[in-house]
DNA sequence: ATTTTTGTTAACCATCTAGTTAAATCACTT
DNA sequence: AAGTGATTTAACTAGATGGTTAACAAAAAT
């Protein structure tokens, strides 16, 4: 049974290029079929239905971004190790992604709980684990006392916002896409130190 | 629905919800009607068209969402005061529209030359004053040398990312509403104070 | 009281869109 | 060359959706 990855690679290409930058609601099938260069048919043919050639695009698209989150947070570097790398690799991950952020985004406040089982399953994310190391850290005199979910919050506003605004910025400053990226790898040294500053003792 | 609202102000009640919670695309002109109490036909009787009603919403939600963003940015106080007004009065108007951040930000990627025209006119976005004041505060030892697109883009990250993942942070903390705003309520102090820390000399 | 204007509805229409079908074509085996 | 199954297409269907119409009701104007 061989199977012509081709095709089906190209409708996962096109697939995603239209669900990232129109959303679930905003991305037709047609468009799909356009911007893979085949017929509509084809798509019913490879994947069934639209719920499920999305449902393959979410899960592509979820797993590259959301665990990478924790990866680094579960490691076993200090905490400051761990803000400084995380800032640093999730950043330059998603500029080679940028739609990915708001499409994301989209998709928690569509179906909130949906979501949170497609991508964690049965599990909880895996912030537990961090707490305990800021509570000892406090304790260790290194943190000044703070509530780890607004560590957490913070770190993800500073790491995300700018990419979910990044059409605003561009066309407010007048720079283009290289432009930002370059603002956005200031923003890998930066974000980490600001967030240090403002929690170590 | 109230029955003492003028029909034209339940439709736009009921059309705000709409759009906020499903956006354009994911809005149906029959869901508004039902929401309202009313017959789809007199949507258009009021509204001639789905573009038309959206566009209203639109510009009510933009406007007082947006220039009270510039509003304080352009008073005569000292940037700490003014960062630290704009995070507390920010924070404080979201919490009584959750729904309008993440609302703005798919409409700034749906078609953001469009937004940028629909919101400021011909003008630019007034934050070009705000930048002479930062250079001046620096240079008068006040600050530390900042770049003020990155101090601003801290600065609406912070305050407005947290509202667009809240879904996800009620589900994960099993937090309710209320909990969550009391969490934001916090931030109006601790989100100047963190952002002024990084920034005073 | 009668006409006119405004507000409201049920039924309808046109178009869009996800999804199906049946026939054609290609790749490969015999 | 013919057969076989996988691939691809044009044409089609069913249902959803934005929008219209014509008739009717309520209110305002005369």
């Amino acid at each position: 049974m061989k199977k012509d990855l081709s095709t089906e690679e190209k409708i996962l290409t096109a697939a995603k290029k239209v669900f990232l930058t129109r959303g679930m609601d905003g991305a037709r099938m047609q468009d799909i079929a356009d911007e893979a260069g085949i017929n509509k048919a084809l798509l019913h043919y490879y994947f069934r239905s639209k719920d499920q050639l999305f449902e393959k695009i979410f899960q592509e698209v979820a797993h590259a971004f959301i665990p990478k989150i924790f990866a680094i947070l579960e490691s076993e570097s200090t905490l400051f190790e761990k803000i400084e790398r995380f800032c640093s690799e999730y950043i330059s991950q998603i500029i080679t992604t940028p739609y990915v952020p708001i499409f994301i985004l989209n998709e928690i406040n569509r179906q909130p709980q949906a979501f949170l089982k497609k991508v964690f399953g049965t599990n909880r994310p895996p912030v537990e684990k961090l707490i305990p190391q800021i509570q000892k850290e406090i304790k260790a005199g290194i943190l000044k006392p703070v509530d780890p979910l607004q560590l957490l919050m913070n770190t993800l506003s500073l790491c995300l916002f700018p990419f979910v605004v990044s059409p605003m910025i561009q066309l407010v400053t007048g720079m283009n896409t290289k432009e930002f990226n370059a603002l956005m790898e200031k923003r890998k040294k930066e974000v980490p130190k600001m967030i240090i500053d403002s929690i170590k003792k």
